[in-house]
DNA sequence: GAATTCGCGTTGCATG
DNA sequence: CATGCAACGCGAA
């Protein structure tokens, strides 16, 4: 075999090599201040010279700092060396570059003690911690009114921590002690992360412009407002017109020499070779770094395209990695920070390479290039909102292969000998497709993901790597804090939230609240049902009803009050509410912007497809906005306002309800925003999405138009086929997850059956093929005529098997049989079993012979499957599925 | 570091 | 051994 070329790098010369060139900042001084924000007065100023930049590399040394850029703004770190902000930014040859903050803003807290009791209680400059103090005003929201606070600039972040307790301990207030540095720099400069700026001495933001057609839609959202209103419109609008670069990014994929198969090798130890790594960009490179090992041959060829390079020394290998991701701004892995790019820095590390020159930082949960931004593409897609609102649920496993194949369409390449003993061309086959799939998961449908994740940085004003990183609190947070210091507002303390306000009947009555109502369904089969929604029910009773943590229940409040229904929270309207503001924005710029355009025939397709990005993003935001408020957690958390939200939710439905009586119109069910109407006649429905217009200003939409309806008589539990033939299911067991397989496709074959029902007449020969259908089913399963993985339930661990300790579930119960055999099972990963004779009844389906499957078990489950729709069509089970019925028709054949 | 409540079906387990 | 409730998972909204 010809491979044992490559490049082979001098090692020495990156081992015992020059350390560390990062700037040393100069003292010099300079008159620069934050171009916004408050100003930070320490005159004394820090000039960092960067060297300039040089081609050449040495590990460690990438020299990318700069004193000026244009660029699009990625990340804010706080970097401990020189004790200031570093700014992340994209420039316009797509590299990385870092810019050393030059306003020297400082790390700082406030607090209503005033200098000279701080001094008392020995805060002061005297014990180097302390810069400065200033004391200055900042309007209180909730007493609404501005309170004098000083604020305690520190020399470094780890100041803040301290000193707040001392202060706290003494029983002084502390508010904006708990935001992280580089957070409060990107909110005191009121960055926008994902937009254009230009950084030299200070900040400046590169705008886009806004086209003519413009004006009129930022109108229609503006209409009556304050011209303050008008400004932050417009800014809103400047943030989602700039459809974002594609910046340059590499997707890596690491595979692990391992003597032991079926183990994950341990990145912690990393006591086995690294025996390739797949690099994949977004212009069309891709790449392996392959480990010369003996015995090891080619025994296919090499896929076309891919740039092959060979190493005879593991060092080199991994040293070469970093010199190739160093060309990039934007590093994509799948599960990098757990385990990737820790293996390969222990391993160097074992390898002998002196830590600080290996140009990454590794965390407690999370691994950074000091010359790149990592994104971790397992934690991007465990964000539950992006799942549930940006993804439809599409994939539920957070695997690659489970996400790609549902993304995609295109999984992992399948080996048929494990990694450590594939042919040379099997496993760079395999190390490529997982590159190429974590990079595709960023690029597909027009970078989609890419431009959502931007999205949601301009709007939780997040860098990259906090906004891949974080739940969809942590973004709405982000806007909330952005948002307060824009207007100079303080923080409120969670102690003010939970204060004179919270004093609710809820909280005194117990820790949770009521939610939506859920009308009583009926049982069987309706035509021509119409189903109206609210649209985005929950955020437009916040934007309308004014609801805000300071405005509900708020002793403060001179002007009127409104008081909300049943839970009788008394709602301020005097002054507007800050989240209120905020979600009435978003909901109205994707209801009466976005979604609009993105529907918009005379706009370009591309734009058209940005504009659905955005509407996407908000999507999730405006979903999300009104449970964060109910969760403890949550740093705005106001169950007086969670426990608004739904009571004036329950209110809307019941009047909108008794109207639609009044109107003569049939309501059949309805669920939190929703309500069912059997065949509508005249004007009727006109006037009641009038009347709602009117009475609360929520607009009642036709979300769908059923020919056919069947009911089995639960909540949450129907299936409906629209006027286009669609057919869509709600509830029922046999569309869910943990339905065995085969009663999945069963269920299937009956529900098209109904597709074509149009009258009564045609659900009487449904019904008979049903029979027909059960009893065949009975009949399989009796005769085993379904495989194993036809029979398999699968259901998710919710939590490591050893910590289920009130009950055993059976997925659980056969989680443990496959750790008995070696198998390494976990919380999130989907157990699949069949059910069986023996005394534990189940077993892993890898582990279980048919012979011991218990049919009658499914039985069971087949005829809850179809009861739900036998039910609607008015049949008992006992007619169909019972064991006279079933021998009779089994008999006739 | 973490969005909510409502509802259904299955199973486990304590109680008598 | 019957029974009732809690735990759990999953879905609708």
């Amino acid at each position: 075999m010809s491979g044992r070329s490559g490049r082979i790098v001098k090692l020495d010369k990156f081992i015992y090599g020059s350390s560390s060139s990062d700037p040393n900042p100069k003292s010099g001084s300079t008159s620069s201040q934050a171009t916004s924000g408050e100003s930070v007065s320490n005159p004394s100023s820090s000039d960092p010279t960067p060297r300039s930049n040089t081609t050449s590399w040495l590990l460690g040394e990438l020299n990318n700092f700069v004193d000026e850029v244009e660029g699009l703004l990625l990340d804010v770190r706080y970097d401990g060396r020189f004790n200031k902000a570093v700014a992340y930014l994209v420039d316009s040859n797509n590299r990385l570059v870092r810019w050393v903050d030059r306003t020297d803003h400082k790390p700082y807290f406030l607090t209503d003690a005033e200098p000279e009791v701080l001094a008392s209680i020995g805060i002061s400059s005297d014990n180097g911690l302390v810069v400065q103090f200033d004391v200055t005003a900042k309007f209180h929201p909730i007493r609404r009114e501005r309170v004098k606070v000083t604020k305690v600039i520190v020399r470094d972040p780890l100041a803040v921590r301290k000193l707040r307790s001392t202060v706290q301990s003494k029983g002084y207030k502390v508010w904006e002690a708990d935001i992280k540095y580089h957070h409060n720099y990107i909110y005191d400069n009121q960055l926008i992360p994902g937009m254009v700026y230009r950084v030299n001495r200070g900040w400046h933001r590169v705008e886009g412009g806004l086209d003519e057609s413009y004006a009129e839609l930022i109108e229609s959202i503006s209409r009556g407002e304050s011209r303050e209103y008008k400004d932050l419109v417009l800014e809103w609008a400047l943030m989602f017109e700039q459809k974002p670069l594609d910046v340059k990014r590499v997707a890596v994929d690491v595979e692990i020499y391992s003597p032991e198969e079926g183990r994950v090798p341990d990145p912690e130890k990393a006591s086995y070779p690294v025996i390739s790594i797949a690099l994949a960009d977004n212009r069309g490179r891709v790449k392996i770094l392959l480990l010369y090992r003996d015995n090891m041959a080619f025994e296919g060829g090499i896929p076309e395209g891919v740039e092959v390079e060979i190493f005879d020394d593991e060092i080199s290998l991994l040293l070469e990695f970093f010199r190739e991701v160093e060309g990039y701004p934007v590093v994509l892995t799948f599960n990098g920070d757990s385990f990737d790019i820790p293996y390969i820095y222990n391993r160097l590390v074992n390898l002998g390479v002196d830590p600080h020159l290996i140009p990454v930082e590794v965390h407690e949960d999370k691994v950074t290039f000091r010359h790149s931004l990592h994104v971790d593409l397992y934690k991007l897609f465990s964000i539950k909102a992006l799942q549930v609102y940006a993804f439809g649920g599409r994939y539920r496993e957070l695997t690659l292969d489970a996400i790609a194949e549902a993304l995609l369409g295109m999984g992992k390449v399948e080996l048929d000998t494990p990694v450590p003993r594939a042919s040379l061309d099997k496993l760079i086959a395999y190390n490529v497709r997982d590159a190429m799939l974590t990079l595709n998961l960023t690029t597909f449908a027009n970078n989609l993901v890419w431009n959502l994740v931007i999205t949601i940085m301009r709007i939780s004003k997040l860098g990259l790597e906090d906004v891949t990183r974080h739940q969809v609190s942590t973004w709405i947070r982000g806007l909330l804090n952005w948002e307060h210091r824009r207007r100079r507002w303080l923080i409120p303390s969670r102690e003010e939230l939970r204060g004179e306000m919270a004093r609710s009947k809820a909280i005194i009555r117990e820790k949770r609240y009521k939610g939506a109502i859920v009308l009583e369904p009926p049982r069987g089969v309706f035509f021509d049902v119409l189903v109206l929604d609210f649209a985005s029910l929950y955020p437009s009773i916040i934007k309308n009803w004014n609801l805000s943590y300071e405005t509900i229940n708020n002793p403060w409040c001179k002007g009127g009050r409104k008081v909300v229904p049943e839970v009788e929270h008394e709602i301020c309207v005097e002054f507007k509410g800050i989240t209120s503001e905020l979600v009435g924005l978003l909901r109205d710029f994707r209801v009466k912007v976005y979604k609009r355009r993105a529907k918009d025939e005379s706009i370009p397709q591309d734009l058209r497809t940005w504009y659905d990005t955005v509407q996407a993003a908000m999507k999730v935001y405006i979903n999300a906005s009104y449970g964060v408020f109910g969760n403890e957690a949550f740093p705005f958390y106001s169950l007086p306002l969670a426990e608004s939200v739904t009571a004036i939710g329950r209110s809307v439905l019941v009047n909108t309800l008794k109207m639609a009586e009044k109107l003569s119109l049939h309501i059949v069910y309805g669920d939190t925003d929703s309500l069912f109407i059997w065949d509508p006649r005249g004007e009727s429905l006109e006037e009641l999405i009038r009347y709602i217009e009117d009475n609360y200003g929520l607009e009642l939409e036709v979300d769908k138009k059923f020919k056919v309806a069947l009911f089995s008589g639960l909540k949450k539990n129907y299936l409906g086929v629209t006027d286009r033939g669609e057919v869509v299911i709600k509830g029922m067991v046999g569309k869910k997850s943990n339905t065995p397989e085969f009663i999945k496709e069963e269920f299937k074959t009956v529900v098209n059956l109904l597709g074509g029902v149009r009258s009564f007449d045609d659900t009487v020969v449904v019904l008979d093929k049903v029979r027909e259908h059960i009893a065949e089913v009975y009949r399989k399963l009796k005769t085993k005529g379904y495989t194993l993985e036809e029979l398999s339930i699968k259901v998710m661990l919710s939590k490591d098997p050893g910590r289920y300790v009130k009950t055993t579930p059976q997925h659980v119960k056969a989680a443990k049989l496959l750790e008995k055999e070696g198998v390494r099972v976990g919380k999130g990963d989907i157990i699949a079993f069949v059910k069986t004779r023996d005394s534990v009844g189940v077993k892993p389906v890898r582990l279980a012979k048919l012979s011991e499957v218990d049919a009658n078990k499914y039985l069971e489950y087949v005829r809850t499957a179809f009861e739900q729709i036998l039910l609607a069509l008015g049949v008992n089970w006992e007619e169909v599925g019972g064991q006279k019925s079933l021998a009779k028709l089994l008999n006739l054949k």
